[in-house]
DNA sequence: ATCGGTCTGTGACTAGGTCACAGACGCATG
DNA sequence: CATGCGTCTGTGACCTAGTCACAGACCGAT
């Protein structure tokens, strides 16, 4: 993306008045990160507003003991809210974020994001929607992490996760740090989703059989 | 708190223009809220960015089981910077704020808030400094839920809460719903912990014997 | 003194996380 | 093709935490 017209692929953002989309797009820069790389974590701050044209983003927290949970993801059209508050705030960021494809995004350098903020009341609604989603997600986090049952859990990230063919491309080991889980439980609730005859399994990749069965199941209380 | 003073209580806001803060004392009005009101939750949207003059607000998250875990507390000096993002977004705020003690606070109406965003910097980072604080510990509390021992959590807890006294004036049950955890858990750790002489309990309080017990307790891993 | 509500204690059981280790699979290399 | 290696998966034994059912204990009000 050469063009500077990526401010079309943020709906919340075309209303912007010329004035103010101007210096945005002057002071901000598109850039593209291969899959993989660490974009941000612990020792490592943010250093802009980041907004996502094109991959995903995936915010994730590790414990002391090598542990790990995915908190959230960004995807395209998306942006990196909760990590800007931080930045904008003093506190360390304590979450890693991880390009998990190929990622092209814009950095909004944090002078002109403040600026943006200022005096445009369009942008300042967009940061707080997007930040008002994801502190929601946090919260729903938090219960479901405290109070659902594993099984339940699992079957609505297998349901998430799916891509076309209702394929999932996930060892058990990533599907138990996207819960917060062990690989061991993982695997024990998959052979039994497997017996029941609800999904496909081989190495590295899941085939759902029988969604219906999962949704049931990821609806349950 | 009848005079227009109240600035004075918030670090953070001292240093605005006198321009600034004429319009922001004069349209926010100072409440006081007895203990045990709900001030927001599922179906009570809050209506004003609130920052306390005194006492605590404690927010929680009720799961449809009945069980509940506390997300954080408001204390004197800082603001329900989280309700409020959610508040300027559009997400419905999931989780519920109870006034702990009685509450003396500064209500800043919503059209007032969006107005200092605009026009202070000192007022944004003030905002966004108690948005970062609040991130952070969500993430901790996270980490915690998922990855750590019921018996650290525990001790940390008891610390937190201790009052003059090296007192802690709960229920078992309170104790629970902060940790998220189940009433006989508790119940069965205290025992344990009293049996090693670092606490005495009775009904609806634990003293605290051996904190410098507990204190290596929480710092486990 | 008794009653009712709240708070606490306990045993039996289930779910989920931990540990140790054994295979199985996929792929690169000789 | 055979070999080897790293990754992925399966399994049993065990431990921790949460659930369920129920029994008492405490405490203030009548």
């Amino acid at each position: 993306m050469t063009s500077k017209d990526w401010v079309a692929h943020f709906p919340g953002l075309k209303a912007l008045a010329p004035e103010i989309a101007k210096p945005l797009v002057e002071t901000s820069r598109v850039v593209v990160l291969p899959a993989g790389t660490r974009i941000f974590g612990p020792g490592q701050a943010p250093d802009a507003y980041l907004l996502l044209i094109d991959g995903t983003v995936r915010v994730q927290q590790a414990s002391s003991a090598g542990r790990e949970i995915v908190l959230y993801r960004v995807s395209a059209g998306e942006s990196c809210a909760l990590t800007t508050a931080c930045l904008m705030g003093y506190e360390e960021y304590q979450a890693e974020g991880i390009a998990e494809t190929d990622v092209e995004a814009v950095a909004i350098p944090r002078s002109t994001f403040d600026d943006l903020i200022a005096r445009s009341a369009e942008f300042r609604r967009f940061v707080f929607t997007a930040f008002s989603v994801r502190v929601t997600n946090l919260f729903r986090i938090i219960e479901e992490v405290a109070f659902s049952r594993i099984d339940v859990r699992l079957a609505q990230k297998l349901l998430e996760l799916a891509g076309p063919g209702a394929q999932v491309e996930r060892t058990h080991q990533q599907l138990a740090a996207e819960l917060g889980s062990a690989r061991e439980v993982i695997g024990r609730q998959l052979n039994e989703f497997q017996r029941r005859g609800w999904i496909a399994t081989s190495r590295g990749v899941i085939n759902i059989v029988r969604a219906e069965a999962l949704k049931n199941l990821a609806a349950a209380p």
